[in-house]
RNA sequence: UGGGCUAUCGCCAAGCGGUAAGGCACAGGACUUUGACUCCUGCAUUCGCUGGUUCGAAUCCAGCUAGCCCAGCCA
């Protein structure tokens, strides 16, 4: 049953509008990213809102490269990009775009422009071009080259086209206003000279378009009624609206913003991640300790969960800032039915079970998921020497401490009640060995109601279980210390990864199953790392702390 | 001293003149073969501030204050 109540947001509301008042009779979206990097969860929140909203007003949904500038944009990304959006669930279907596409369209509006009188060719340079723009208080001054005719404009322009000149020496610009308060609209710079091959159209052109000219142009060519951006380009839209307008499209699509995603103690600024991955603080755009989507995707994160959490954010034109809980939370509602609850040992000690036979083995039937039979059973083998979790036993236990203490029963998860009768220790104090004693009428499934224990722990068989690496991620910043110190830099947490080798498993559980299923260990879910994992040596990620995880009383 | 935008619980976020939804987090309690999950319960007399209009304002008006963005031939 769906809960039909939810309110809708700001942007629908728009929509909504739109077509009522006839502006529109579909909605066609579309995300635009510059290939010049990797998606991050901010990309997210961008990709399927789009997509959601063409989807729910049964339009459609448009993926298309911005790759405008060739000066920072390479196919590896390209890849990239397409690879996560999918992973993601944003399908495109056939619409797949590239703005590179539409440079001849582009030329030719530019030509338009000009012979209407809205453009012209400057040869001032870069630095006269910012000083004659003025500043954020005082007005900008026309340039000598504003008056140029018509004709000597589009010759310039065609010359400028054929690769007459350098790059640099000429641009051309929208004739509009250099005394207006918004900076955007004193004369942008629509298209500069580039002599440098474009990853899609090569050497074909050396003029290349720039975003507030060329972005219009796509949207309109590609019939997107609805451009969805973030907020940092609201000054830019009365420049948006212009080019549509003196471009006469038909029908001029819409511009709106809305705020950036951001999470509290993870870095998302390209250049930011960019710099932890080269001075080798971070693995690679894919640590696990990064917000990327293919980061995400190493750790367990499923593209259900990632819809979840972005739907939970909403949508809104304040800058916020998401707690990082609020994505914990959707991982784990995500995987909790749907993973299969292993059982494994990150710090072992021996529980050695002093009144079962040895050398025997008895295999111990036990539900993947408690709370959901769908998933099947396992068989999982029990003997006389197993591990726990060095924590699960204490010698001197403190009040509410219902684990294993000298004296005290717990049940080992499906399989017997044990109770602690000794332990041994090496020279430096150290737990070596527990033993126990077990009682065979308490097997799991038998039905016994005898007596009750209040604490259950998890266990695997020493002889068969298998070791593992596992490697413990916390969040990448401190979030006390701030994100960024006052140069700048990024504050790291120096507790960020914790690398356990030691570790067991549940043996048997399959072959390619026990590498990229979930599991849980008491206190967090656990995925395989999708890339450092071999069957020899599996390796761990742990993908969340539960946010209840058990504190011991003072 | 320019322009644009935003301000509702620790964090997101509804609300659009009729007397503060929801989620996360947190705190109690119940249940429990994971101290998890689940289930109850609690959690803004108040909506950045100050005035005004109104029978009535988070919602309208005025004036403040704070934060974010803009001076790339980046997107």
């Amino acid at each position: 049953m769906e809960n039909e109540s939810v309110s809708k947001n700001f942007i629908e509301v728009m929509i909504d509008k739109d077509l009522e008042d006839g502006v529109y009779d579909t909605v066609v979206t579309r995300f635009p990213p510059e290939p010049n990097g990797y998606l991050h969860i901010g990309h997210a929140k961008s990709i399927l809102l789009n997509y959601g909203l063409a989807k729910k007003y049964n339009g459609s949904f448009h993926m298309r490269f911005d790759d405008t500038n060739p000066t920072k944009e390479k196919v590896e990304f390209v890849e990239s990009i397409k690879e996560d959006i999918q992973w993601l669930g944003a399908d495109w279907g056939d619409c797949l775009y590239f703005a590179s596409d539409y440079f001849e369209q582009m030329y030719e509006a530019a030509v338009k422009l000009i012979k209407k009188g809205k453009a012209y060719v400057c040869d001032l340079t870069a630095e006269q071009i910012r000083e004659y723009r003025g500043t954020l208080t005082e007005p900008g001054k026309n340039s000598p080259y504003r008056d140029r005719s018509v004709e000597e404009n589009l010759r310039l322009f065609e010359e400028m086209k054929d690769g007459k000149y350098q790059d640099g020496e000429k641009v051309l610009r929208a004739k509009i206003d250099m005394n207006s308060s918004n900076i955007n609209m004193r004369d942008p710079v629509i298209y500069r000279v580039a002599h440098i091959s474009h990853h899609n159209t090569g050497d074909r052109w050396c003029i290349y378009p720039m975003y507030d000219f060329a972005h219009p142009i796509e949207d309109a060519i590609e019939g997107v009624t609805h451009s969805i951006c973030t907020l940092e380009f609201e000054d830019h839209r009365p420049l948006y609206d212009w080019v549509v307008r003196e471009l006469e499209y038909e029908v001029p699509p819409r511009q709106i913003e809305f705020a950036k995603m951001y999470l509290t103690n993870v870095v998302t600024g390209k250049r930011y991640i960019k710099k932890l991955t080269e001075d080798g603080t971070v693995e690679g755009w894919d640590d696990p300790r990064l917000v990327t989507i293919a980061a995400l995707r190493r750790r367990g994160f499923t593209p259900e969960s990632i819809r979840m959490f972005i739907e939970l954010c909403g949508v809104s034109k304040s800058n916020s800032s998401v707690d990082y809980a609020m994505l914990e939370y959707c991982i784990r509602e995500d995987l909790k039915m749907k993973c299969c609850r292993l059982m494994a040992v990150l710090d072992p000690v021996k529980l050695i079970i002093d009144n079962y036979p040895e050398g025997q083995t008895e295999q111990m039937e036990v539900p993947n998921n408690p709370e959901n039979p769908d998933l099947g059973t396992r068989m999982t083998p029990f003997c006389r020497e197993l591990y726990i979790e060095r924590e699960d036993f204490m010698e001197v236990p403190p009040k509410k401490y219902f684990r294993l203490f000298p004296g005290n029963e717990v049940r080992l998860m499906n399989a017997y009640f044990v109770k602690c009768e000794s332990f041994v220790k090496d020279e430096q104090g150290r737990v070596t060995e527990v033993h126990c004693t077990y009682d065979p009428e308490t097997r799991s499934g038998s039905g016994f109601t005898g007596r009750k224990v209040k604490g259950t722990i998890h266990w695997v068989a020493a002889p068969y279980a298998v070791q593992a690496e596992a490697r413990l991620y916390e969040n990448i910043v401190n979030e006390e210390a701030g994100v960024y110190d006052e140069n700048g830099n990024v504050n790291l947490n120096p507790n960020s990864l914790t690398v356990l080798k030691n570790c067991y498993l549940e043996p048997g559980v399959g072959k390619v199953q026990a590498y990229d299923r979930f599991q849980f260990v008491r206190q967090g879910y656990f995925c395989a790392d999708n890339k450092d994992s071999t069957p020899e040596h599996p390796v761990f990620n742990r993908i969340v702390s539960l946010k209840s995880s058990f504190k011991l009383p003072k």
